[in-house]
DNA sequence: ATCCTCCATGATATAACATAACATTAGCGC
DNA sequence: GCGCTAATGTTATGTTATATCATGGAGGAT
């Protein structure tokens, strides 16, 4: 985590991005779970690590990292997760247990299929695409 | 879509489910429009029609809809969509147009690949996918 | 050094989306 | 009628997200 921490600020320099403090601190949380965590509760630990917390806070650090591939929204939970394959170019999938909660993200390229393709048999230009999943993660399959 | 209504009424009768009166208006409503639509909207539209107005009214029968596959939900919208391939089974991919805001429904299971394939590798068990894609759709992007 | 511009942050307010909880009513089997 | 169940009515509130305008701070141009 440390580690991706770097990773971010390395990119961000090399790009002209201003890794502020703020960012920094969120990304730092959303990396310590592997749950995906709501802009309010973010808000929450800002506040106890002694940043602002009013609402546009969190919603502009998470747009910040989410738009620069450090992060995610997860729609179906309306909430944030630090991407685990930072890196330009990846398409993610995640697979969400409805048990612990526990969110994961997968590579959602394979060889025979994207979901480009479903949309250009329709005359669709994807752009980006969000796949979300909801089900058991192995450790809950297993309890079961 | 008078046509959708009728199999929705018919798979009703046939699994014992109550088609009242503010389902059918909301799915009339869905079905009217090929954009998704939010809770808050239908709720104007159903007060026109003479219904009451209150949030859980459209909430309720949206859940019963999307409940029972004559409806889905766009979480990246907040809103919903009438089903325009309705039937047991399906697995839904939406191409959201972000210009003229179209939303259409596609079928995302080909025979090379599935959201749950992808799942399983990573032993994580399936059970509802969700696939979203923005992006622009023919129309919007032939005129670019 | 002064000013300008750009970007980030501070601060207030409010919009948009969603549900909890409890009361009431309608249909149905007995 | 009585009691059960499903649906609807009603009030209140919780949760998520954004608009808007003010302030501050770093870096470049003159």
């Amino acid at each position: 985590m440390e580690n991706s921490i770097q990773e971010a600020e390395h990119y961000c320099q090399e790009n002209g991005l201003n890794f502020t403090p703020v960012r920094r601190k969120v990304l730092e949380i959303l990396l310590q779970k592997n749950t995906a965590i709501g802009a309010y509760e973010i808000l929450d630990l800002l506040r106890e690590a002694g940043f602002k917390n009013q609402p546009p806070v969190a919603y502009r650090a998470l747009d910040f990292l989410v738009q620069n591939g450090f992060a995610h929204k997860i729609e179906q939970l309306n909430s944030f997760i630090g991407c685990t394959h930072p890196g330009k170019d990846h398409s993610p999938a995640f697979m969400i247990c409805r048990k612990c909660d526990s969110v994961s993200e997968e590579e959602a390229l394979t060889r025979d299929f994207s979901v480009s393709q479903i949309g250009s048999k329709a005359g669709f230009t994807v752009e980006k695409a969000v796949i979300e999943a909801k089900g058991l993660c192995h450790s809950c399959a297993e309890l079961a």
